[in-house]
DNA sequence: TGTACATCAGTGAACGCGCGTTCACTGATGTAC
DNA sequence: TGTACATCAGTGAACGCGCGTTCACTGATGTAC
């Protein structure tokens, strides 16, 4: 009776004290939302309201208005990308150097493709936070846990063609985020290809 | 005073059997608009008739509706990069193949880096009028352009690590698309590196 | 050449809509004494 | 243990706004006779 939200039934209220809980409600509804919906000026604050089963006055209790909301469901988005690559990272056989790159990726791109619209959002959508000039931010650290990954690979023996496992993984994000930009536009290079491929074609570019 | 239009001067109104005219300011004024405000959702038929100069019903004699006007100056964009790259492929020795490469891709990100909001309307919003399955539409335009270029570097005895010419053009516009959306994005993997160093990178990469 | 009329480019006012946000409120749950 | 009160989660109505689109219109320019 923890999660009491019946199929017409009425929101059941969160008791005293638990007001937090609806931040998540509310994250999860705007990422559902998202999901359905695919275009992010789709993300209003009476949509997220509706999907969530609340009123939009009640999402001002949890963020200060619709920027802080999207904020918010950048960093929450963010956060579950991060967690799939490491997820995969640690999934694969520590032996495996190249395969842990390529376990990266493809938790990368099984993400991207599963969520175009959260997807155009966190790359798509403008300026993100990181100042001109420094190098951090989300985006940043996904290039940076492919290059810890090209790094093992370096120091298992492989070589690249590139100056460094740093510039590898930047080529291959970025052509991977290319990659994806163009799926979600409906367009692909070729259609019979899998992603599979077309990674192993990226790693054979960069591998000496 | 073909072009009468002032400071605050009112409109001059087109003559009579020139009211096609107005369908191409509009198309500028959109461009300009989108220029201005780069989201592609900031672009209104209320907005384009405000930076024409114009009422917001005059639009409706040229284009059915929003969509419409949207489709158009599409079209109209698609145009202008096809045209830029044609031009820079033209303009190069003919006996420098892979400067004609070089010079397409160069076209190719001198737009989207001028035009960002036009860019990410052309390549990032949704679905384009390419049938599933089907390779043709303004991008597969762009790709089969490079290709003709890939290809005469084949013939002049260059050699690819990559099975054609059409998949070093494939791979070599996703990436350089990858890039750009980063930039967009106002992510750069390397700030001190140019366009033109990228571009190398990639070509030294694809070629054998 | 003059005049009635058709055709054209474009206007101004109005509509209904969904949006973000504000405000005063309701009613359940906890706390002080 | 009872009761007055504070605190909390969330509501319902309303605001002003810009949007896409429709409509009847205006006034200049061309055409028929």
């Amino acid at each position: 009776m923890a999660e009491e939200r019946g199929t017409t039934t009425q929101r059941v209220r969160n008791r005293w004290g638990e007001g937090d809980r609806l931040r998540g409600e509310i994250l999860e509804g705007a990422s559902r939302l998202l999901s359905e919906l695919g275009a992010s000026d789709a993300l209003t604050i009476r949509g997220v309201a509706r999907a969530v089963g609340i009123t939009a006055p009640s999402i001002y209790r949890h963020f200060a208005d619709r920027d802080a909301l999207v904020q918010g469901l950048l960093e929450h988005e963010f956060g579950r990308l991060r967690e799939m690559m490491r997820a995969a990272d640690e999934n694969t056989d520590p032996q495996d150097v190249v395969g842990r790159v390529r376990a990266q990726l493809r938790a990368y791109f099984d993400f991207a493709i599963a969520n175009p619209g959260h997807y155009r959002l966190m790359l798509g959508s403008g300026p993100h936070r990181s100042k001109p000039g420094e190098h951090t931010g989300p985006i940043a650290e996904v290039v940076d846990s492919l290059t810890t990954a090209f790094a093992r690979c370096e120091q298992a023996g492989y070589r690249f063609r590139l100056d460094s496992a740093y510039r590898a993984a930047s080529v291959v994000f970025v052509s991977i985020h290319g990659r994806v930009a163009l799926l979600h536009s409906n367009y692909s290079e070729d259609h019979a290809r899998g992603f599979g491929a077309f990674i192993d074609e990226l790693i054979s570019l960069v591998l000496a």
